[in-house]
DNA sequence: TCTATATTTCCATTATAATCGAAATGTTTT
DNA sequence: AAAACATTTCGATTATAATGGAAATATAGA
């Protein structure tokens, strides 16, 4: 994962709707759950969810498809593992990998 | 790891300067960077610096050792380790534990 | 095609964060 | 106790993000 990629990710996760909304979606699996229903459940204005979707979306951490009138959000575990690996990259390496 | 503790640290994650110093202290270990040599490092005035650095010791993904006229700081293992378990917890429980 | 439903975009308002020079604080060495 | 060194706090400036009502867009079903 590139640099610029990890700090939208984390801006994307240090939000604590956003933050709620993806650990929902990690819960979820690929079923993933639709936008109105995501307002619903958090009691969110859906232009302000619609917001929180963008921001997560753009950042890589969640996909949408569209599901009859519903736009369907899931979490996408290869960019959660990915942006997780760039964090402890190279872990303790100059310590002799003592950690 | 509590949500507004997960939101502090994300935070403090998601600014390109604080990302370059966490991950440097991730690689160096417990053996960790004075103040003033992440300041020479990264190229950035001791002020701002400072102000990073405290706010990655406040959102506790780091730890603050005075040695000599130095401040050592390192990365914090156990809270970060405990910030991702929060991100990935529960992970696709809501689809049978199938991801 | 007309109506209902689902979601997004627009936009104005409000709130929060980053930057860094200069001054202040704390520590060691002579 | 004074000088040298290391880091932090202060404070003014600049930049970026969150919120949500109303209007716009897009799809589905009668």
């Amino acid at each position: 994962m590139e640099k610029s990629n990890a700090v939208k990710s984390l801006t994307a996760l240090a939000q604590e709707s956003r933050l709620d909304i993806f650990r929902l979606l990690v819960r979820k699996g690929k079923t993933g759950m639709a936008a109105g229903e995501l307002s619903d459940y958090f009691g969110l204005p859906k232009a302000t969810m619609s917001f929180h979707l963008k921001e997560l979306t753009n950042a890589g951490l969640i996909t949408a498809r569209r599901k009859s009138r519903s736009i369907i959000y899931a979490a996408n575990y290869d960019n959660m593992n990915a942006l997780i690996n760039f964090l402890v990259e190279n872990c303790c390496s100059d310590n002799g990998g003592k950690c």
